[in-house]
DNA sequence: ATTCATGTTGTGAT
DNA sequence: TATCACAACATGAA
C-alpha cells in the first residue's frame, strides 16, 4: 500500500469522515486512543506517505510502513491497530505506526516537499538537492525531506524513464537532467496514482521486478544500491551514469 | 516451508 | 561525533 499515491487514494476514500465525530474508538495501539473519543475530524490530509487526521488541537499521523493496510466500512479478520466508528461509517487501520502530532500541521510539515501536493515546489526540491552533491540519485529519490511520497517502485521507474543510472551523484547531473529528475518524480507519481486506481499499476512497470530492458532487450541489473540498500532494477546500457 | 519486500526508527558497535 | 550494520515491527505473495 505505502507509496505516496496509495496514501492519496486512502485520503480520498477517508475524506467522507471529514467533519464527522468519532463515536467509538478501538484498536491495539499503545497510543492513548481514547483521546480521540467524541472529537470531530477537522480535516483528512496526507503528506508523502503520512495519512493525517486533523482534530481541533492535535492530529493523528498514520504510517502504513511496509505492511500496513486499511478497510473502510469493512473489517479484516486480524485485530485492528486503530478502529474509528463514525455516524456514516468506519475506518479500520492495520499494522501501522500511529503517532500524535501536537503542532499545527501547516507548521509541522513542509508541504512543498510532497510530490503529490498542490504545494509541491520543483524549485524547493532543486535547492535541497544542491545541498547534497555527493548523494546518489537512488538515495535522493527516497529522501522524504526532498521527495516525500516517493518509494522504491517510483524510484526505479523514474530513473529508467529519464535514463539515469541509479548510482549517479546528484552534484554531477547536468542541469537538464536534474530538471528531468524532479519533474518525473512528480509526473510518474501521478501516473502511479491513475494506474493504481484502475488496478493496472503492475502491468505498467517497465523495470521494477523485471529482468529484461524493455528498450534494448538486454538483461537488467538487479542490486541493492545506495546507503539505503534498496532494490534497484536498471539497464546498464540505457541508463547513463553521471559521476563527479 | 522459507524468503523477501511498495518503510522507518532506534540501538549499539566501530 | 559520525557512520553503519542490524534489529524491530508486521503481512502476505511467490
Amino acid at each position: 500500500m505505502p507509496e505516496g499515491p496509495s496514501i492519496v487514494i486512502l485520503r480520498e476514500a477517508a475524506s467522507v469522515f471529514a467533519g464527522e465525530c468519532v463515536r467509538e474508538v478501538g484498536g491495539n495501539s499503545r497510543l492513548d486512543l481514547a483521546r480521540m473519543q467524541g472529537l470531530r475530524i477537522h480535516a483528512v490530509r496526507s503528506w508523502g506517505k503520512h495519512f493525517l487526521l486533523q482534530f481541533e488541537d492535535f492530529s493523528l499521523r498514520v504510517h502504513l510502513m511496509l505492511f500496513g493496510s486499511y478497510r473502510i466500512d469493512e473489517r479484516k479478520d486480524t485485530a485492528a491497530r486503530l478502529s474509528l466508528r463514525f455516524d456514516n461509517g468506519e475506518l479500520n487501520l492495520y499494522a501501522c505506526s500511529l503517532k500524535y502530532i501536537e503542532d499545527d500541521l501547516d507548521l509541522a510539515y513542509d508541504w512543498s516537499g510532497d510530490v503529490m501536493s498542490d504545494a509541491w515546489s520543483p524549485r524547493a526540491a532543486r535547492l535541497k538537492l544542491k545541498d547534497h552533491p555527493t548523494m546518489r540519485v537512488c538515495d535522493a529519490l527516497l529522501q522524504q525531506s526532498i521527495f516525500a511520497g516517493v518509494g522504491n517502485i517510483i524510484k526505479n521507474e523514474v530513473l529508467f524513464r529519464i535514463r539515469l543510472h541509479p548510482e549517479s551523484s546528484v552534484g554531477a547531473l547536468p542541469p537538464r537532467k536534474l530538471t528531468e529528475l524532479i519533474r518525473e518524480a512528480r509526473n510518474y507519481s501521478f501516473d502511479f496514482l491513475a494506474w493504481k486506481k484502475t488496478f493496472v499499476l503492475k502491468k505498467h512497470w517497465l523495470v521494477y521486478t523485471k529482468s529484461v530492458c524493455p528498450r534494448c532487450r538486454i538483461p537488467l541489473h538487479r542490486a541493492h544500491l545506495g546507503i539505503t540498500h534498496r532494490r534497484s532494477f536498471y539497464c546498464g546500457r540505457c541508463q547513463i551514469r553521471h559521476d563527479g
